[in-house]
DNA sequence: AATGTGACGGACC
DNA sequence: TGGTCCGCCACAT
């Protein structure tokens, strides 16, 4: 039916990880480990980096903000690294002169799961 | 069913 | 501090 160009299993991990994304407060970040945790699967990081590297425009995903533990952007240079950035500091997200965010500051983790 | 993917994470040196 | 190696997982082919 219209939609199923997803194609994966309703209420999957995949839709999961979505779901959650959909969720991050602008000016926040969060990073694919917590995400895959948070989505049932704190080993599934990977598979986070996958679902978002896979995802179109379409699918609404704010996906700049999402980062690795080391709170750095994940995306090599000159193949959307700059692109996040940008994106991330129009929302008040500031990168440290190593092109790191501060976590204990920005990082995003819901109060709790209905 | 087997193999490949991918923007990870952690252990280790 | 930073590079390398390895384990992990769900989806694609």
């Amino acid at each position: 039916m219209a939609g199923d160009s997803g194609a994966t299993a309703p209420g999957g991990f995949t839709d999961r990880v979505k779901a959650i994304l959909r969720r991050i407060p602008r000016g926040r970040v969060v990073t694919y480990g917590l995400v895959a945790a948070l989505a049932g699967n704190h080993r599934a990081a990977r598979q986070v980096a996958w679902i978002l590297h896979a995802s179109s425009a379409r699918d609404r995903l704010p996906w700049h903000r999402v980062i690795n533990r080391r709170g750095r952007i994940s995306l090599p240079r000159l193949r959307g690294y700059e692109r996040q950035q940008e994106l991330l500091e129009a929302e008040g997200v500031r990168l440290g002169p190593d092109g790191r965010i501060d976590l204990r500051r920005f990082l995003w983790v819901p109060p709790r799961l209905p």
